[in-house]
DNA sequence: GAGTGGTCTAGACCACTAA
DNA sequence: TAGTGGTCTAGACCACTCT
């Protein structure tokens, strides 16, 4: 079963055992595995080693494990469909669906623009900017965690308020014509602080969408970075043949 | 410097402390860090626990190790840009640089079509279809590892010399015309084999497009998982406002 | 050969869950 | 209270890199 003179490391070889049962069917979606405790006598290794095991399992999203409980195989859940090339994507699908997305403001300040940004938004270092941390949740499950930065220039009198309802909305109402987002996806493995904001495990890998928004007129309007739940949700796009 | 007694665990406590040396600039892009052994005995914590902290920045991208050298800061390198919402993206870009991209060839087989797949295909389970494995390098360095599916009623005389040169212009070439992808994109951490296909550390997330690609007449033509090696890439494309 | 990271062990204590 | 996973230790052996 578990050859401990391989070159391959001996908790390589579990997950790939673990593995095999899942993909065969032999563990099903939602059935229980063996505990840390069970497999470490099954195969004479210890306990460390079939954890690591596990470990990587559960940041592929195989398995989820629950301290005191135990660890089950993932089920599939329904995932809302949203698309990527679409600004307002999350908020139009969700009212679509007759959902309000709740608004969560975990930062906003008003602060002198970092080098980076200013570089994006097309300002001074140093100008003040607003800066903007919200999470976007339905149903009390955290969907969207978004970091944003808007020279006060553009959005003076901008308020709390304005942001708990719509951002766009109040961009909208105050004259300015959004246009459109360059913007870069990438997979990563998000801070500490995001993931728990996301209430994500440690080392969950993570879409992130990091965006450039003009105005019509050509303006930066602003800069943001958006990480995605993927537990919950599915982005899908068209790609274009030629 | 770490509290032994805090409820954040001490590898966690440890990982922020070389974040904060990494952001402030007091550990540049390409400097090493301490080793495990240095950090080990100048916080009083064991090997392990100093090895955990630096993993899990290894995960992130923000250090790479290498066995017998060190922990190193990672440098940012100049990375190709690719559009997200084009099928041949990689290709234009890659002969727009004036570069070859070359083509390994893993696996090509005609099996019977599982059942997950014949669904998308639109075609019976077991029915015959193209298994392929491909992976796609310039310079020797892999930029892709793409897994597809097409049936073989649809390309009865696929050959290995064709997968090698270009799969599109065959296609096009026998006289079908291809239409859009539905492209989902994922975060995932990659199995072992995609990882080594890509030579990537284990556990490392990595961007995935799954897609369903049509013919113009509507048919389906092929399914295919696209793993993209971010090191060397980054995925852009526009959203659009309302 | 000295130092590095990669793996592994056999124990320990803790926080959490469920009965 | 028993069982689970989460963390941590102090050692050990190995493969690798550099000199």
């Amino acid at each position: 079963m578990i050859d401990k003179n391989s070159h391959i490391p001996i908790y390589a070889q579990l997950e790939g055992i673990l593995l095999e049962m899942i993909e065969s069917g032999e563990l099903k979606p939602g059935d229980i595995i063996p505990s840390e405790n069970e497999l470490s006598k099954k195969y004479g290794i210890s306990r460390m080693t079939a954890k690591k095991a596990i470990d990587s399992l559960t940041i592929k999203g195989l398995v989820e494990r629950t301290q005191g409980k135990g660890t089950y195989v993932s089920s599939y859940e329904k995932k809302i469909e949203l698309p990527l090339n679409r600004l307002r994507g999350f908020t139009q699908k969700v009212c679509e669906m007759g959902l309000v997305p709740e608004n969560k403001l975990l930062a906003f300040e008003k602060i002198p623009c970092p080098k980076n940004i200013s570089k994006i938004l097309g300002i001074e270092e140093g100008e003040k900017v607003w800066r903007m941390e919200r999470v976007r949740q339905i149903d009390e499950i955290p969907a969207v965690f978004e970091e944003s930065y808007i020279s006060v220039k553009l959005l003076p009198d901008l308020k709390e308020k304005n942001l708990l309802e719509s951002k766009f909305d109040y961009i909208k109402k105050i004259g300015l014509e959004i246009g459109n987002s360059e913007r870069e996806i990438l997979a990563e493995i998000p801070s500490d602080y995001v993931a728990s904001a996301l209430r994500l495990k440690r080392n969950e890998p993570i879409l992130l969408a990091e965006n450039t928004t003009y105005l019509k007129k050509g303006e930066v309007l602003e800069y943001s970075k958006i990480y995605y739940n993927q537990k919950k949700y599915r982005f899908k796009l068209i790609a274009e043949g030629d």
